[in-house]
DNA sequence: CAGGTTTCGTCAGAATCCGTACACAGGCTC
DNA sequence: GAGCCTGTGTACGGATTCTGACGAAACCTG
């Protein structure tokens, strides 16, 4: 068996763990390639796997009684996928599909709640990033009821930026509308007018970045609150 | 030293965990009133306490970058407030306030912690009910971009009749703007709609709901995945 | 390269909600 | 009971977003 090896694994919880840690799960890890609208899983069914992103970015999107759906937040390699294992609550009225194309770490649900019973640095990182997830979800509560498109978008590509390595992203403007929950023309409005200031090029589906702080600056409170909490609770050394 | 008894404990948490475990918990235990307004800790300060309340109703107010504030959601007698200590994060960008008069069980967080360590039981409690919790402020994030006043306003009341026995709350229209994020000459509109067909009752700062079945009916969608959840995970004899 | 599909730009009209403001009513205090 | 504070009803103009729709541009497939 291919063990993997915590210093090649870029994923930030798993790297942060101390090494005996780790080793205890490596070999229940499994790598695999993540491509985008893979859906990782469905709403208000068995969470049967766990996923350690190391690129690439999952959306997660709450659906409600009557199936209408909206965002909730994004995950990348600051993060993991599969919190219902963490909190023994076995499913979640929530889908969650990869956004962006990467790889990742799977692990058994099993395995996973046998690891973390028996590491409490495990145990504890998950239950903090499990914390700062919470957060970007109330953040985005907030962002809902009282920011316009364009404040949401900026918020919205800011945190995409954070999880790649790259300036630009695939993605299409329909996508970008069931992120924030507008309709797809809001989009397109909101992005010709950030195109027109200067601040992020497009292209057909395609999206870079050129004025990041300028992003910022529109964003405005909408952005930063759960990065702040990520920064304070699991600390890069 | 006057110990609680589980029998007259009326927290749904407490009543719910095995004897022994929470014979642990009761000498930790300390009960109190809880007032409206009353602040149970305020945004990014330590939680010095966990509270588990057996009457009355709290609120948790989200807060962005800049101070903007939005409800995320409301907890009562079927909960408890102090997630971050449960989560080891310390605190969180977040304000509880008492919303109703009531009652509830205070316990320090070093003897939570040390308790929820020891019992596997209670753990697990708090675990599943961070999940519920956290579907709430998701199905919130929903409520928010896609749901009118009227419909946000049904689902609000809704939960709080969910959370005391009474039919009726004292509560103003200028509070429950803060609540749901809009202006409160928006939550007058929406009550004398309410009330015009004869869904709710009014007088100066005291709302009682007379057809709760149509409230559901007006909230639609934005009702109910939180309250499945809930009877999922922490299911009553 | 012809034809189909996906993605994007735009527009008219309507609904919702906001900011702001003002007047009135209920309840409290002196 | 007079005066004050808090809570509620209402109104207007304006901003934002929506519904629904249409056509153009970019890309893909055969």
């Amino acid at each position: 068996m291919l063990s993997i090896s915590q210093s090649t694994v870029e994923n930030q919880l798993l790297t942060l763990l101390p090494k005996a840690d780790f080793d205890a799960l490596a070999s229940d890890l499994e790598l695999l390639d993540i491509h985008a609208k893979k859906i990782l899983h469905e709403p208000n069914e068995p969470v049967e796997h766990a996923y350690f992103p190391t690129a690439g970015i999952c959306s997660v999107n709450a659906e409600n009684a009557k199936g209408v759906r909206s965002e909730t937040g994004v995950v990348g390699d600051e993060g993991f996928i599969g919190i219902p294992i963490v909190l023994f609550s076995g499913s979640t009225p929530a889908q969650v599909v990869v956004q962006v194309d990467g790889c990742g770490l799977r692990i058994a649900k099993d395995s996973l709640q046998a690891a973390m019973i028996k590491s409490p640095a495990l145990l504890s990182m998950l239950l903090r990033f499990i914390h700062v997830f919470s957060v970007q979800t109330s953040q985005t509560a907030v962002a809902n009821s009282h920011y316009t498109i364009i404040e949401r978008l900026a918020r919205w590509l800011l945190m995409c930026q954070d999880r790649t390595t790259s300036h630009g992203f695939t993605m299409t403007h329909e996508f970008l509308a069931v992120m924030l929950a507008v309709r797809r023309s809001g989009v397109t409005e909101a992005m010709n007018e950030l195109e027109g200031q200067g601040i992020i090029r497009t292209t057909r589906a395609h999206i870079s970045i050129v004025k990041r702080s300028m992003l910022q600056e529109i964003a405005g409170g909408a952005y930063g609150v759960q990065e702040q909490e990520y920064r304070r609770l699991i600390p890069h050394v």
